[in-house]
DNA sequence: TAAAATCTGTAAAACGTTTTAAAAAATTGT
DNA sequence: ACAATTTTTTAAAACGTTTTACAGATTTTA
């Protein structure tokens, strides 16, 4: 029946003041070292733990960032997540995690909750849509991951991501240096990151020497299950010898079909690279993102603005590592 | 420089109480229409958003249940951990997530955080130690799912999980009636469920009139790369033909090894269904474990409990769905 | 040993909500 | 028109902390 424990009943027990169970517990340096300890033993005994609610609302700060993410089923975004919290606990801050499955109204839903229990910062991976995050936010910090808001919106926060279009450039050109001679692409119809991939596939023709054809660069949903559909088009009415898939999920889908096709001769490229990658048939080349340094690069830059609302914001892009397979 | 805006704001913008806006958006009865709607475009204009701390303070409720992972990287327990969300959502309830990464330390850390932010509830797959989680818990409702406490533990609360013994024995009698005469079986060493999927491996050899032979029955922890040497030893030197892997990361590992052994009779047996294994050169026997079912017993257990603090505890075993495969 | 300085402790205010108890306003019945 | 009733609003208390302002001890200084 006994209710939680509060610092009344630790002060009671204990002989002493709130007051003087506060700092004891906090280690202020304003309590004798003999009070502390019996503070300490008797909110021990009581198995006092202190309503975080409650410091909360009085010092202003949760020591908690939000991190909002568009697929808690993508590998990425799981990883990431990790870099992220690990980055943060080194600095004394939890993170609380919520995923949006891509959905715009999840996302605002999210975003308001964070806003309601006061997370100090907020790391966004958006969903993609026209959200007027300045607007939502109002005075609470942010940082944009990975998925940023579109151009036209304006957002005066930091952004950190992969250079995908030198990666994609990349993974590209190996392609070809690897013998492909007609190349398409499946690339995502709503992430942001897709239109930077699609601008690296055409630089590495360009650089190639090759005509780009709109007939083999299509995009598709995630859960769109006629991505099966396109990759056929691509590889058999085609006659694609080589395929670059610009995101994670859709590249289960294609690779059941070529499963199914059995083209073992085919050039296949993508972006995350994945465990798994090395127990396919194909030897499908990747884009690996320097994933913990994304983490870290997020977190401290969050905290710095928490430190220094001025700190002006800024766009950092950092190099993904490719991976070649045999 | 503007402060976010609080209730006392929205207060005198609308030449109204406290109390009244209060009520006013909590949509209470008790405060006229007109009023309401004066309330409720005041808010709005301000941007208002109501301190979910304060609240929690004043009326001893979060909304909010906590989840416990010991693997983030883990897709079954991304998985679990989605349904779970969706589950709660749907109850009106949020779910904060915290990854012990098989850390018996970082697991005390997140139930304490858990409790300090008085979580409603809290989800324990647990870590695996000799915690005492009722002293931990105290009055907060707890259930747990997949990963139980040991049996030496006293636990008065829910336990959710599938039944491993028949599943694994499934899974290993299909094994036999694919061909295999000599199956191994690579185990975790530190999970709970490794016990279990034993004991099901034992029963499906014995139904099969088969002798078990400790030589070939190995446990392994999930960071240990001498998996691909103790796979070695089972498929090579002790001479298996069927392999059963108790663990969906070990698997990676074994999975690294055949793949450069290059052994197309072997039979391959494992829990926890991953979408890729349909890529695979081999064919790969699983059991599928009805992980939105679980999530959503989950769920109704932990909020009954809420409810009624009085409900006996229980515990709920599922059926695990075998795949095979070709 | 008195004054000054430093430690250690306390009472009360503050944080932003919700809710209780009571007052004010509106409505009804006669 | 006025009492009785019902509806709507408010002032103040409460939730569990931290912190400010102050006071009582203890130590240092001269």
């Amino acid at each position: 029946m006994s209710q939680k424990p509060t610092i009344k009943d630790v002060a009671k027990a204990a002989g002493v003041s709130e007051a003087t169970v506060s700092r004891a517990l906090s280690h202020s340096p304003r309590v004798k070292r003999a009070t502390r300890q019996k503070v300490q033993a008797v909110a021990d005994q009581l198995d006092y733990r202190p309503n975080s609610l409650a410091r909360g609302i009085r010092v202003k700060q949760t020591h908690t960032l939000g991190m909002i993410i568009p697929d808690i089923l993508n590998d990425y975004f799981t990883q990431l997540t990790r870099e992220i919290e690990d980055a943060a606990a080194h600095s004394g801050y939890d993170v609380l995690i919520m995923n949006t499955d891509e959905s715009l109204a999840k996302e605002a839903h999210a975003l308001n909750l964070m806003l309601e229990k006061q997370v100090d910062g907020i790391i966004i991976a958006s969903a993609g849509g026209q959200t007027d995050y300045a607007k939502i936010l109002g005075t609470t910090p942010a940082i944009f991951v990975d998925r940023m808001p579109p151009a036209n919106i304006r957002t005066p926060y930091d952004r950190v991501i992969v250079d995908n279009v030198k990666a994609t450039c990349h993974i590209v050109s190996q392609l070809l240096a690897q013998g492909a001679t007609r190349i398409g692409i499946i690339n995502s119809a709503v992430s942001f990151t897709a239109t930077e991939r699609l601008a690296g596939y055409h630089q590495a023709l360009h650089d190639g020497g090759i005509t780009p054809d709109s007939a083999i660069e299509v995009a598709a949903r995630t859960d769109n299950s006629n991505v099966q559909q396109m990759t056929r088009q691509l590889v058999i009415n085609q006659k694609c010898d080589g395929l670059f898939v610009g995101d994670n999920t859709i590249m289960q889908e294609v690779l059941r079909k070529l499963t199914a096709l059995n083209l073992p001769t085919l050039q296949l490229g993508g972006f995350d690279d994945q465990l798994w990658f090395d127990f396919l048939p194909h030897p499908i080349v990747t884009a690996r993102q320097p994933i913990k340094q994304l983490g870290q690069t997020v977190v401290t830059r969050l905290l710095a603005h928490l430190a220094d609302p001025q700190l002006a914001p800024q766009e950092i892009r950092l190099d993904a590592q490719i991976i070649t397979r045999q």
